[in-house]
DNA sequence: CAGGATCCCCAAAGATACTG
DNA sequence: CAGTATCTTTGGGGATCCTG
């Protein structure tokens, strides 16, 4: 229940010092991850591809309220993260494809139990967004 | 986000419409969810409360770098997401103890899974610190 | 079509000092 | 002991214009 064990120390059992140094969460990927995925844009983004591989102004279109700036953005940041390659079609005019790649696809399943607990838990104790 | 929960991932195979609107990710409770662990200190907090209770005093020690006021707003946060109980011992001095509520020992499962694949695919791609 | 380049704003992070 | 109060800084996010 507490995690794969994959050999590495899980977040339920981690034994951890006295005294956690700065450096053990501040380059710490799992803490990394979430910031990335908790900005605006990222998970909507995650699940589309999720569902099937877009062009860029498929996504423009289909998350209503995004930047051109923004869309960009969000999917460099996933692409140098591992989750989404991009594809350059060289074409006129040019045709990008974003897809999620498979350790972009193998999140998906962990992500939506911690999804599950945050419906089932309803985390809506913020004003706004 | 079609949180039918039956076991079955409930983001990768999430019936989107074809134009996602914005209240659909705007209160997101999942994207609101990853963006509080996203922070620079929730997680570190969550997973020391999950070894064991905490006076306010032991995180401040525990957690190398973080200043009074931050880990003040980290667990008001937490508190009021569900995640963290607060107990104040009427004592002289006062005395306050944190820890988790069961919903957030529960989260720690999932969370696990995540961390597991944040660690396995190395999410380095970020230079500061 | 798919962005890059700029400028701006403001919510949130951080440092420091003080207190019931 | 366990916080507030105040100030300053950072950077996420948006708007707009431009281009290979």
């Amino acid at each position: 229940m507490s995690g794969t064990n994959t050999g590495v120390p899980s977040l339920v059992d981690a034994p951890l010092a006295e005294r956690v140094p700065v450096s053990e969460y501040a380059a710490c990927p799992v803490t990394g991850l979430l910031h990335r995925l908790g900005d605006k844009w990222s998970l909507v983004t995650l699940v589309l591809l999720g569902g099937r591989p877009h062009r860029f102004n498929e996504l423009h279109q289909r998350i209503e309220g995004v930047s051109q700036r923004m869309l960009t953005r969000t999917l460099r940041a996933l692409e140098s993260d591992g989750l989404v390659r991009r594809t350059v079609h060289p074409t006129v005019p040019p045709s990008v494809e974003y897809a999620l790649t498979s350790p972009g696809q193998a999140l998906l399943g962990p992500l939506s139990q911690v999804a599950d607990w945050a419906v089932e838990h309803r985390t809506d104790a913020r004003p706004t967004l």
